[in-house]
Formats: C-alpha cells, structure tokens, sequence
DNA sequence: CTTCTTACA
DNA sequence: TGTAAGCA
C-alpha cells in the first residue's frame, strides 16, 4: 500500500510546490525546464500537475546536470528514450555523451590541478619573500 | 497566500 | 536561473 510519502513511484500527480521540495529545485527551475521541454506537466486550468513520468524525467535531468550534460543533451537523451529508439540506442548515446564528459572533466581537473601548483610555488615564493622583508626592517 | 506569465539581470 | 511586477 503506498502512502503519501512515495508519490514517486505512484501514479499520483504532484503540485509544483511538492516537487520542489522533494527534489530540492525551485519552481522557477521546474518551469524552465518545462520551457524547454525536458518535462511537459499537465496543466488544469493554469496549474501544473507533475505526473509518475515528470518525476523519473527529472531525476535523470538533475543526475545528467551533475555529470555536466548540458540541458539540451539531456533533452536529446530524454527524448530517445520515451520515443521508444531501442534501450540499446539509448544506453548506447549516454554511453557515448558520458565518455565525452569524463574525458573533459578529467582535462579540467588536469588544468586545475597545474593551477594549483603555479599557486603553492608563488605563495611559498612569497612567504619567503615576506620574511626575508621583516628580517630585514626588523 | 500560492501560482502563473513576462521581462530583465 | 534569480528576481520583480501584475494577475488570477
């Protein structure tokens, strides 16, 4: 028996305000995203009702987000996926999108990391740099 | 008081 | 995405 507390996985439709707080997103957020149409809530009259499907879309669109898919590959992906192209098609694009990324994200990380270094040796530089001056006026 | 749209930062 | 304005 599902209760209340896992409209998740339920058929039960979802007000703006409960799928903002369950998934930690702003209305505005839940809006612009249904401006792009990675979602497409039923609307009663001017209210927006998130249903089963809104839900498992917009936790693959958050998870996608931290991955560093950006909002339109997200789409793509999405949209592969209810347009029935095949599971393997499917996993095959993600696979192929997620490949990409590591190998960018891995390359930032590199960048961050020399950045990193240059810093500490500038600022050992300088601490000695700083002492030398003191000593000095001292 | 909450949601919605639209426009602007 | 945030914020603000003007409606419903």
């Amino acid at each position: 028996m599902t209760t209340e507390t896992d409209k998740t996985t339920t058929e039960e439709t979802m007000t703006i305000r409960e799928m903002c707080d369950l998934f930690e997103v702003t209305p505005r957020t839940l809006r612009f995203y249904e401006s792009k149409e990675l979602i497409f809530p039923i609307r009663e009259g001017t209210r927006r009702h998130f249903t089963r499907r809104d839900r498992a879309r917009l936790k693959l669109i958050l998870r996608g987000k931290r991955f560093g898919f950006s909002l339109e590959e997200i789409r793509q992906l999405l949209d592969l996926y209810d347009m029935g192209e095949g599971k393997t098609v499917q996993l095959a694009r993600t696979y192929e999108l997620a490949q990409q990324h590591l190998d960018e994200m891995k390359g930032q990380r590199e960048e961050l990391d020399r950045a990193i270094a240059e810093l500490e040796t500038q600022m050992e530089w300088g601490a000695r740099e700083l002492e030398k001056r003191r000593s000095n006026a001292a």
